[in-house]
DNA sequence: GCTACACCTTCCCATGGTGGGAAGGTCAAG
DNA sequence: CTTGACCTTCCCACCATGGGAAGGTGTAGC
């Protein structure tokens, strides 16, 4: 199978799937004679693997760890859920700052009239002029 | 104010303050005679404006509009607010994707033993072989 | 004055995941 | 034989950020 009907049946772009390659993350797989890399099903598996991997959010060396548990038919299962454990704790990390930003953007968008007149606290307060003299004028964001 | 002093006092560091200098978001700051960069109490608002941006994570391009309206004392409110609704439900977009990517790990930790069989339902998941055959096998994950 | 050290300058490079595109080879259909 | 779609490799760009080199400057202590 050519890189072109590889990318289209896993979603990972051609462009991707040579950088994988060309990372190690992927075998090289094999050539036929005019050069063109020939994906088979196990390549085309893998490269599904990596696809949902990145999905999820995985890094790529967290994929690069699991592709080789995957491949490992007798690997214990608690390493595969203590990584994803790790990524969960993570994203819920990023989650959660996230959602603080949006909180104290909301909050901002509440107080501003918005409309044709200059006060606006969301300026107001991104520009909080508060250490000029050493002070914190306000507690505000950060 | 050498770029040292203005780094600490707006959290914004030396390395980044040249740089946003050199995409044009600053102003190019008066020089000493030595060369250095001699930061006022205004540049400093300006940073910090910029650094808290950031931290609510403003693209450098909202930032830059932003601070084009911050400089502007007539513009209208409602410029201000709509950029950052429109920030607020891209974090929102991104939050939910989070959200979605979280909730489907936390299930397939669950339903991992997570000991030394081999056995594992998340490899599986990433794994699944969904199209060989051009079947689904299972909806799982995208 | 000399030495040490901290700071400044500019310039280049790396990250990571992705895409754009050029220059050239190959294949299939008309 | 031409056309267009594909493939190959190679280089470059993004974005925000940091590392670091090579060289100048300012300050403190001796």
């Amino acid at each position: 199978m050519n890189i072109g009907q590889a990318a289209a049946q896993t979603g990972v772009s051609a462009k991707m799937i040579r950088h994988y390659e060309a990372i190690g993350l992927l075998q090289p797989p094999a050539r036929r004679d005019n050069a063109y890399r020939d994906y088979g099903s196990r390549e085309i598996h893998e490269l599904r693997f990596i696809g949902r991997a990145r999905r999820l959010g995985f890094s790529m060396d967290e994929i690069r760890t699991l592709l080789a548990l995957w491949r490992d038919g007798a690997r214990p299962s608690r390493e595969v859920r203590r990584i994803a454990i790790s990524h969960l704790e993570d994203l819920e990390v990023r989650i959660a700052d996230m959602q603080a930003m949006a909180g104290a953007l909301r909050q901002l968008v509440a107080d501003c009239h918005g409309d044709a007149r200059p006060e606006c606290p969301i300026l107001d307060d991104l520009g909080a002029t508060c250490c000029e003299d050493g002070q914190q004028a306000k507690p505000s964001l950060s």
